[in-house]
DNA sequence: GGAGCACGGATTGTATACAATAAGCAATTT
DNA sequence: AAATTGCTTATTGTATACAATCCGTGCTCC
């Protein structure tokens, strides 16, 4: 009476593991540790790590093992780029179907992002909540299920540095201009301006993000041993 | 002393299988047959079978097994106008970086493309092969390998179609001279209608292939029994 | 005669067991 | 003392074995 299978089970739970730092990049992850953790077997950890691979949080060394995905500059600038065409891309098909319904929904969704919350914290869990449901608002919109998925998938390789990044109260307010210049040029069907907004609201992101270098390099292994992991033929 | 695992190989043999269309979509792919003819044990093939789940050329239905995509015209847009922005993209990025020597070498890929060959078959062969390579040439350029690996990836659950859709001359010649156009913009360093003329040649084999609903209907699934598979709750 | 239920076969999901390989350490030699 | 080689150990890669579930068929009952 399971409702989700081993596999899914362990790739929840790795991904969380990644996604909220516990494991740092560069880091080993043993399936038999895993496995044990969950009190599972080893297959549906291996299958799970195979998938995380193909989503790339994961990379996997012949003989050697699966280690958490090491993000250098070039990585960043990468996903970011990509992930800013998606998004525009989704909003551009977006433009032709969006109903003045959903746009009344992209709106509220920027209101509850302007609250505030109890605590700094909440504020920030709120915030990435929110915020990921404006995109995939947009993204469902567009009515492109692989455009979704590639883009939540570019999404998870980053969200490690997500929460950090909205600590800065600079960005978080940024963040919010935007969505609100897009909202409304969207409500003024000004396809060409929404989507360059859109554009802009990502590489803005990324450029925070690497303006701030202490923020990825926070996340980096412990230079000891681990160091000689890198050394390929 | 192998060069690759025996999921690679597994993994190769199954993609290949589908890609020819030799497992038509809709077909099962059972373990045991491809672990039996591959003379491997099961574990390898599921985790092949996963893979290409992540890749989108199958798809796992719980405790029943592994089936070979299905497409619907819905999934052809997807892919096509996903394309079509991740190449634009690509050569927008690439139009930063290109030399002339680069330049020179997509002429020649062009040229080499409006040769002829001692038969039909051989000659979209030789365009398939050539028309890969111009392309990931590009993205190659632009210096963003995830878009590569999705662009790849999107490819991939078309090639299917691709040799069928070249045998008709008009596709083919259609093709070349966009191709000629492309080259010529980039030349010409006209970033903004090269791009656009990207976009226009992928959503031309889209409308192209959608307008031949034959030659993916002719991969269709023997009706008989197979239909039943579909039925979901 | 048709519908529902039960049982059998087939196939996947999971667990355990074994083999192969690569890293780390120590001992020995130069 | 440093380097190299051999051994040991830990970990993955692969195979085999078992359990759970689903489909189809045949029987029974209405």
């Amino acid at each position: 009476m399971r409702v989700e299978s081993l596999v899914e089970m362990a790739t929840r739970y790795i991904e969380e593991l990644i996604v909220t730092g516990e494991l740092k990049p560069g880091e080993q992850i043993k399936e038999d540790d895993i496995a044990g953790t969950l009190d599972i077997s080893r297959p549906p950890v291996r299958e799970a790590l195979n998938g995380l691979e193909g989503e790339g949080l994961v990379v996997r060394k012949p003989r050697r093992g699966a280690f958490v995905i090491e993000m250098t500059e070039k990585d960043i600038w990468e996903i970011y780029t990509l992930k800013a065409e998606l998004y525009a891309t989704a909003l551009n098909y977006a433009m032709d179907r969006i109903t003045n319904a959903q746009i009344l929904e992209l709106k509220d969704l920027v209101a509850q992002m302007k609250a505030n919350a109890e605590t700094k914290e909440e504020k920030i869990l709120a915030f990435q909540r929110l915020h990921r449901e404006f995109h995939i608002k947009i993204m469902t919109i567009a009515g492109n299920q692989r455009l979704l998925k590639m883009a939540a998938s570019l999404h998870k390789q980053i969200r490690r540095y997500s929460f950090q990044t909205l600590g800065y109260d600079a960005h978080l307010t940024a963040s919010n201009q935007f969505h609100q210049r897009i909202v409304d040029l969207i409500e003024q069907k000004d396809r060409e301006q929404a989507c360059k907004m859109m554009r802009d609201h990502v590489l803005d992101a990324m450029t925070f993000l690497l303006s701030h270098p202490d923020i990825f390099n926070d996340c980096a292994p412990e230079p000891a041993k681990k160091q000689k992991i890198n050394n390929e033929p």
